[in-house]
DNA sequence: AACTTCATGGGAACGATTTTCATTCCCACA
DNA sequence: TGTGGGAATGAAAATCGTTCCCATGAAGTT
């Protein structure tokens, strides 16, 4: 009794490739739409409701990090796995993944101090990086 | 010459006390529509188009806080001024608004490692209160 | 090759938010 | 107290990212 039955094996087709693929060559974060773009303009055609589908399938088994835009788009990215945050720069979207002991011990801290349990946090830090500056 | 010319006088309207008096009332962060509902269960008729102006304003001018649903919902609440961050409960919505100058250390020292200026970040972190324990 | 199940894609559907624009309302000033 | 005009309103239409539907095509299995 799962709560979403996801299909019992997942297939390796031309269009999942094509995604990867797209993902492999961006540096920054890129929306859903933008990464349509990139593999259309490849000669993949593969359909936006399938880069959809392929991006969130890759979002739900940590192969991409999702993160939202102010006005609450979606942008993904490939990323090493494990807990991490990111530092992208607010003009051309350069991404470097930062780890923080520091922030996942202060965090765990205040929820604890104020009586929250299960915790989990957001955190995202935006600036301009030394090209761009 | 501003980039969005925004009126000179700002009006007090029955429509933004309306708004206004309903956020006092709200303990966690709802979304826009929900405020309309809201404003609407009290008998006070208002627009859902100018709850969103009105609520987007007071983003604006720092009245409110703003956060986004994994969904890419905004949710608004009213908050003290100044910089912080929010502890919220993933069940009722209870908010804790919490300050870190640990964290805005932290996440300065590291953009600055990396070359980034002009740094700014959102944190939010998730949990489940006491009372929904 | 036959078959079963999963995946695809194009267009319709969705839902939150924004815009449009004709109408109504504040409010500074006469 | 009246009034002019910019500001605010709201109903409906427009946006736009994202998801759903479903007939058709492809993967992997036997």
């Amino acid at each position: 009794m799962t709560s979403t039955d996801r299909p019992v094996t997942a297939r390796t087709t031309r269009q999942r490739r094509a995604v990867s693929a797209a993902l492999v060559d961006i540096t920054g974060f890129c929306s859903a739409q933008e990464i349509h773009g990139i593999v259309k303009g490849r000669g993949d055609a593969v359909g936006l409701s399938t880069v959809y589908r392929t991006l969130q399938a890759m979002a739900d088994s940590d192969e991409v990090d999702v993160l939202r835009t102010d006005e609450g788009e979606a942008l993904y990215r490939r990323c090493s796995s494990g807990h991490h945050h990111h530092l992208v720069c607010r003009d051309c979207g350069r991404t470097v993944e930062v780890e923080g002991p520091t922030v996942e011990r202060w965090a765990d801290r205040i929820a604890a101090d104020h009586g929250f349990a299960d915790v989990s946090h957001t955190l995202e830090i935006f600036g301009r990086c030394e090209t761009c500056g």
